[in-house]
DNA sequence: TCTGGGGTCCTAGGACCC
DNA sequence: TCTGGGGTCCTAGGACCC
């Protein structure tokens, strides 16, 4: 065990509203006026500008419940565009990139940068630099944390959210306890609904107070991720970045209906179809799955109809990513759960057990296996060349009924040429 | 009428073994 | 009356994240 514990700066950098500032990107009449987007199906509010969080629209909020507020402040609403913000992601992320490759990108609008390199005096500007190239380059406004721990990454991101430099760094500073102790406890990380309730009834209601809790009593009391989120409050870094991308150990597809199903046949379609998906996904990734759910349910909303969800779980006896397998076995799972006289609202197929492909070699691979392999590489050509379902499978249907509600979509793509907004010069 | 989707990790408890 | 005592491995479900 060595004490000469070098010490980590690292910063989180995270986008401001994310899918709102995308949809500004387009759009410069908007910029200054409230604008929300909304979930799939256009069902929740998941981004919020600061006009529209001054309003009062909560994060998460039904659309139709909000309703009201929105209509009477002209707010701007839009159905979410995932391929438009991945798109953007990946200029932020390739941007970010040029500070340090030591980069773990946690999710579509936040990553973590590794700034030990910098000097003790220098990492807030660089905090400032980064947060000015990113907003030149790509037009995405960004707060950035800086701080000797993931955990307190976040806190000082925290705080950067609501000031005007949008860069606040904890690095130097000796005594950040009343720091922590104005950060509320379901604010820190890793520190949800249920463990807030569980530190409320033991006297804990901000992060100074859970950085000074004994470690033994916040493991024994809790678990060793609580008492990890202590360490790293305290200073001690236990989160390590993760900057080589891991295989993904399960792949989910699954999606709200535009409207209510009840007929066994529509459904299928529905499975099948996402079947397909989570297949080409893992595909795509050169995985394998040993296993797949299938899951289905009603409405947990509309209790007069009588709430019914169920899932089951298929072993495949070699592991696969054939999609031809796969929908089948979606089919035969979802035939065994499947009951009539329910309106179903949502249904989904995990993949899981992921492994490597080996392209698609293993000791029981034969003539047949490799033909089916070339199979699968042809249709994910010329879907990946032609649009998503150009080729697909008879069970997948055609008519796609249930398909979701996308009525606010500002239809902008910047990976398809043909969509992306015109400009007139004069 | 209308309430998202996709991940990870941990733990308790059951099955099984000697 | 009293019904062993460890281990390991796996899974389902819970909690958390964005």
């Amino acid at each position: 065990m060595s004490f000469t514990q070098c010490t980590k700066k690292i910063a989180l950098i995270d986008c401001n509203s994310f899918y709102v500032s995308c949809e500004r990107l387009f759009n410069p009449k908007i910029r200054k006026k409230p604008v929300v987007v909304l979930s799939n199906n256009d069902g929740c509010i998941i981004s919020r500008s600061n006009e529209a969080k001054a309003l009062g629209i909560k994060m998460g909020e039904p659309y139709f419940k909000e309703k009201n507020i929105i209509v009477k402040n002209d707010v701007q609403v839009f159905s979410s565009n995932y391929s438009l913000y991945g798109d953007i992601s990946r200029r932020v992320m390739r941007t970010l990139k040029r500070f340090n490759s030591d980069i773990e990108i946690y999710s579509i609008d936040e990553a973590f940068l590794d700034l030990s390199n910098f000097p003790d005096k220098e990492v807030e500007n660089v905090g400032k630099e980064i947060r000015n190239i990113v907003l030149k380059w790509t037009g995405i406004p960004t707060s950035i944390g800086i701080a000797k721990t993931k955990t307190l990454s976040k806190v000082a991101n925290h705080i950067a959210k609501k000031k005007q430099s949008g860069v606040v760094s904890l690095i130097g500073i000796k005594d950040i306890d009343p720091i922590l102790e104005k950060v509320e406890i379901n604010d820190v990380w890793g520190v949800g609904k249920q463990l807030t309730k569980f530190y409320h009834q033991n006297g804990i209601y901000n992060a100074k107070q859970l950085k000074n809790k004994s470690n033994t009593w916040i493991k024994k009391s809790s678990n060793v991720l609580s008492s990890r989120t202590a360490m790293e409050l305290r200073g001690v870094s236990c989160i390590n970045l993760e900057t080589t991308s891991s295989k993904r150990k399960s792949c989910v597809v699954s999606r709200s209906f535009g409207k209510r199903i009840e007929n066994f046949q529509e459904l299928k379609e529905a499975v099948a179809s996402y079947a397909l998906n989570a297949s080409e996904k893992i595909r795509s990734e050169s995985l394998i799955a040993k296993s797949i759910t299938i899951l289905v349910r009603t409405s947990p909303f509309q209790s007069r109809y009588g709430f019914y969800s169920n899932s089951k779980t298929i072993d495949f006896p070699i592991a696969t990513n054939n999609s031809i397998e796969i929908v089948k076995a979606a089919v035969s799972g979802l035939e065994s759960i499947f009951k009539n006289g329910y309106r179903y609202q949502k249904a989904g197929v995990m993949l899981s057990h992921l492994s490597n492909s080996n392209n698609g070699k293993n000791l029981f691979s034969s003539k047949k296996d490799e033909k089916i392999n070339n199979l699968m590489k042809s249709i994910d050509n010329t879907n990946y060349r032609y649009g998503r379902s150009t080729l697909s499978l008879a069970s997948a249907g055609i008519q796609k009924k249930w398909n979701m509600k996308k009525e606010y979509s500002s239809k902008i793509d910047t990976a398809d040429f043909y969509s992306l907004p015109t400009i007139k010069v004069n």
